[in-house]
DNA sequence: GATGAATGAGGTTTCATTCAT
DNA sequence: GATGAATGAAACCTCATTCAT
């Protein structure tokens, strides 16, 4: 016989988790204490590690919804039906995650460069980080291989290889983005495609 | 007149900053405290805090011993005589960047990435990183350039927007290879370079 | 008209007590908390706080459940017929309160130091114990003048004096068995009284 | 080239433990905080982490300075030269811990209480209990085989029995005086001895 | 120049207890 | 009667930094 309605834990939990995105994306995983978690949730200690056992996982769940939407607009993307150019494909998919990312009063993308630092030392964090980008990486190959069977690439293009450099794309271009300022990255990329028939 | 010799202070200062450099790469610019530093260094922290005023002042100087080397690299690479082709240029420097940094007991390129993440929220980093990015972006940009005068690219192509999605490859497979562990990049670029003809 | 048999009350608090046993001995009074208890139960907080008012309560309860049967065991020792050598009582008693104690898959002596500890500091213990330990010194003393009634003692022998010496062995031989992990107490005991006449 | 003189480590270590030794007899070990413990000594929290490395060791530490006296008190006695009768030198010995324990505002004698139940649990203060307790044995063991020797017991007196027994008496009055606050010790031991001859 | 003991604010986490449901 | 989510004070401990020696 629950006491409160069952929706009553998921919507605790999203308050509090939004709660720590909020801190995370203004001061950094470590620049952000639980402190400044609970205030801004605008609950109790306690209530805060009922949701969470620690701050470790708080983290891990706060990566994990920073990195996820990229998987979802991926695998969307592919599915759809004519083959599209990969790297207006590529570029699309940067343009939609970076803009939702920082839409609103916070700046998400600043906080995927954290997961990456945190990821080369938190198992915790680069295991569900290694898979979705596995699967973005599956979805980025499927395009090249279309590609190649649309006739736009060469028939012993190394797709593989392709896949690689086209994948280190994104990264790149949001390193551009969210350390030296540069906004054009989808033109950048639309006009290489263009220039190179990628 | 001076009881030490004028180099002492650099040597202390190298030293110091080298025991910086191990502490950081083992676990983190916050994983790190000064008291592990002062304890590799083998001085006191004292002795620290009269060559560096502050953690976030040792930090900068870190980082910067850590984006430099990409800089150095990249001049030397552009200044020699035949037009090279840019996708073949990029590989090489990352090859040597990546294993120079890598080489040793120390794993420096994951610090990079953990200087990405800083950069965007302390501008002591910011500063002195984006001018590094921005004269790598200049060789690049020249590169570039040079392998249209030399007849491979068409000449209206957007040399811009080709420098930019070029300049984004680095970053990008130093994630692929310090997160996901992928070390395919010389592979991958120059797939890339002979089905863009870059 | 009580929905609930009286009896589930008592049902109720045993199961709590139980659980607050279990969880005591393996953790001890600091050691265990409210929450362990509280799973071991398997009942909600509330519950346990409607049966015991506090932690200290309950203390005090699992406290009384581990020294109550000293007494008994004493009790039922000293209404026996024939005039028992005091140390042979003493050296039966422990060793049937120790197997019990230990029966089982909980360690309860320990938990028999634990009360000691806290009697000194928390009067809600002390007094309950005093008791206890005032009624095993009367039975030890009626052992004592039966032995010398029976003309195994001198007849000026100092009772009281000789009973405060028996009933410090109990509570020594358990700190050599408990702290030590010496089990040849009841052996010794009886070699003892063998060789002084006790 | 030390900055503080060289006795300045252990007169802070001393001063830091004494404060630890008043909270914790006043408070228990786990009663007295650490904060108690800081305020109590004067001194900054991270200074009494400097001299102990956590509370655990700190507990350590202010257990040993309350049993050693007990192993050296013992040693002390036994090279006395004329063999003395075993339940006179216990009765005294006892006498003298209890006095010096107890003396001034501290009262010390139910920590140790605190610590043999502490120590049925934690290693770290179990083994350097059971080497003072096996070297208290051996004293009293030369007691007993002393006061063979010079005629007092018969020649096939099992002296390992009566060492358990005689080792039992001393944790015993202590239980009874601290506990129970019964202070015959001495009458009780005195009487002992002559009843059984030891 | 160099030392390293000292600082104390602030970090994360736990816990006995309550009370609306 | 029973539930269990919520509380928030307080626990232990760390760390960048200073300054008397």
């Amino acid at each position: 016989m629950p006491i409160r309605p069952p929706e009553h834990h998921d919507q605790r939990r999203a308050q509090i988790l939004s709660a720590a995105l909020t801190c995370f994306s203004r001061d950094g995983f470590h620049g952000a204490s639980m402190s400044d978690i609970i205030a801004e949730a605008g609950v109790s200690a306690g209530t805060v590690y009922r949701y969470f056992p620690s701050k470790a996982e708080l983290t891990i769940a706060a990566a994990q919804s920073v990195f996820m939407p990229a998987r979802n607009q991926f695998s969307h993307f592919t599915s759809a039906a004519p083959p599209a150019r990969p790297t207006a494909a590529i570029a699309h998919v940067f343009e939609e995650l970076v803009t939702r990312a920082d839409a609103g009063p916070l700046r998400m993308t600043p906080l995927i460069l954290e997961v990456w630092a945190e990821a080369t030392r938190d198992d915790g964090l680069r295991t569900p980080l290694t898979e979705v980008y596995d699967g973005i990486r599956g979805d980025i190959r499927t395009l090249v291989a279309r590609w190649q069977d649309a006739g736009h690439l060469a028939a012993d293009a190394d797709v593989d290889a392709l896949t690689s450099a086209l994948a280190a794309l994104m990264p790149g271009l949001l390193v551009a983005r969210t350390v030296e300022g540069r906004a054009d990255a989808g033109d950048a990329l639309i006009a290489f495609g263009e220039a190179t028939g990628l």
